[in-house]
DNA sequence: TTATTAATGCAACTAAGTTGCAATAGTCAA
DNA sequence: TTGACTATTGCAACTTAGTTGCATTAATAA
């Protein structure tokens, strides 16, 4: 895989600014605004393939992508209304992929989301 | 909310079929082969507002909806292969949709989908 | 420094879903 | 039962996210 002007500017983007990011906002946070939008899925999907990246789906039919070579796995909540996301440190217990395994699945992983309302917007 | 030939069709579909089927997928079911896209869109999308229809994401940018007008909580495993679905019945433990409260969130829902390799795929 | 070829950028395309609007068909009241 | 009201449908056109093919560019290895 070769370093190039567009990885190294995706990637700086990622790691500076941490919160699953769609490709058009990785896009304008990169600074490369020139990018092509081809061009930073098929890098995401690259860095994805080596789990540079993690993909996230929230449920809106887009797709957003976090950095993940620190190997820090968690989850998220993202407020129903401001469409803010945080994340969630904890996980699920090693029982219930255990479960899921018991039903004949190896190489067993698990999304998780959480959708609530956030505290700015119950105020308003 | 009126009761009218497709909803019905889709919803008898729904009920005697149960695993989350796309919006192609049930209107080839619910018979009514003639019946609009966006007619199919638009009656689960009703039916998911009261709540009689769930939604899910698998992460491939299609959204599959199933009955849940039974009240029946349960999550689903992916394989990752043949893209077949299976429920899980168990779910996460309340202390985590706590951990999530106490950061502010109120109304909290969450989506959990497993994904793993089915035992026949391991067997190919 | 040059040759090789992975990666990029462009244009055209696909798939899923949405919107506007005229026509149709449930539902309610007489 | 009939007629009026209006929610729902079906069509066409559109949007958005993502994909594909291919000629051009730019990392890397010799």
């Amino acid at each position: 895989m070769r370093l190039t002007q567009p990885r190294i500017a995706i990637l700086k983007a990622l790691i500076a600014d941490h919160g699953p990011f769609s490709v058009d906002e990785v896009r304008s946070l990169s600074g490369a605004k020139d990018l092509d939008r081809v061009t930073v899925h098929r890098c995401l999907t690259a860095f994805e393939e080596i789990g540079l990246v993690r993909r996230c789906e929230f449920g809106d039919s887009t797709s957003r992508y976090e950095y993940a070579g620190d190997d820090h796995h968690h989850h998220h909540v993202i407020c129903k209304q401001c469409r803010k996301m945080e994340n969630v440190e904890e996980c699920i217990p090693k029982a219930l992929v255990n479960a899921v395994r018991s039903m004949g699945y190896e190489n067993v992983s698990h999304s998780l989301e959480f959708f609530g309302v956030c505290k700015k917007c119950r105020a308003a």
